[in-house]
DNA sequence: AAGTAAAAATAACAACTGTTGTGATAAGGT
DNA sequence: ACCTTATCACAACAGTTGTTATTTTTACTT
């Protein structure tokens, strides 16, 4: 087990204090008895609390992006963006820590503007990523022409959020079923006309 | 001036702390400090922190609340919809500090049940206040009968929530009139077909 | 003007924070 | 076996936290 293997682990235990405890109470402390160690063992594997939570929040996102770009080779057309986004939505309950991870991280943000930029990288590697796939079906002529690329781009990604956010707060709110349909009705306004 | 209006005051100051330097960093001395005096006033206002920076977020919430109330006697139908969904977006930068703080709370509560459900308490307020125009809609067909209003109420506030997440994070990614256009286009999508 | 209650200031409390430094232990290579 | 290095444990640090208790100040009533 080499040390980048650590590294995660470390980040794993403190994926998991921040989802049951929050993210201002995953102290160094607690997180090292999640991991069944001393805070030596945190301290070794990173520099400081915000290089920890940032890797672990980055843990995070990569999973998703990964998977995300899976899809390229599994799908096509306007089913390959619709899985894309399905993979994002908290529709077990996996997902839903994941998702608390990033709400949590999200507020945490506030009154922090480096932490803030951190989160503007990542949603604009997720616009990218959708921007290409919307961009590959306007070519396509599967998704009307006249769409700003861009501002649907984003548009998509609030979606997302949306959905996520009203998920964590009242994980009944929307069933999988209903998270699957609003993002379909919501491919489906964008489609060509014919 | 009044006892509960002191409380108000020390209420906004906690409020400004919390959009300025975080949520968790806006303690009992910081926000006295930024009231402009001790420690000894936020205590005599608030039970515990708890108490003081949940009645912070009540605030913003009851000032957004009490507008869309007060759309019901200035306008009709859609367009009263429409300006209350409005009213909750952060189309200038002093909702965009509403938000903030919203978003600071949201993330505070992950690992903190019994802040998950005051977050639930008040999304519940906005869903039947939702759920009470598009019941008014329908009855008029000005949307489509088949709407399962529960579920379109929810649509709408995830709707507002990511739109608002996206511009809290990068407040150059919505436009006003983008904001706007979203909106009336997801409301347009329920309107009735004749 | 005296008395009373609210308001505010101050000080102290124990608990917890991230960080640092110093040893101990283990692993692996020569 | 010996040395080196990575890994980990432990203790101590200065600072901050929410809370409480006590004292001072202010405001208001009688």
């Amino acid at each position: 087990m080499g040390f980048d293997d650590r590294r995660i682990e470390v980040a794993q235990a403190a994926w998991q204090v921040i989802v049951r405890e929050g993210l201002d109470r995953a102290s160094m402390r607690a997180i090292a008895q999640e991991l069944g160690s001393s805070t030596g063992v945190v301290t070794h594997y990173f520099r400081d609390k915000d290089a920890l939570i940032l890797f672990a929040l980055e843990q995070v996102f990569e999973n998703t992006v990964e998977e995300m770009k899976a899809c390229i080779e599994q799908w096509q057309g306007l089913e390959r963006l619709e899985k894309m986004i399905f993979l994002a939505l908290p529709m077990e309950s996996i997902d839903r820590d994941d998702w608390k991870v990033w709400v949590a991280f999200l507020g945490y943000s506030i009154g922090r503007e480096h932490l803030v930029q951190e989160h503007r990288k990542r949603y604009e590697s997720l616009r990218q990523i959708i921007h290409q796939e919307l961009a590959n079906l306007q070519r396509a002529e599967l998704i009307r022409g006249d769409l700003d690329l861009s501002f649907e781009a984003n548009a998509l990604i609030a979606l997302v959020d949306g959905i996520s956010i009203g998920v964590v707060i009242s994980p009944e709110q929307f069933s999988a079923d209903q998270q699957q349909y609003l993002v379909r009705r919501h491919i489906d306004s964008l489609r060509s006309l014919f």
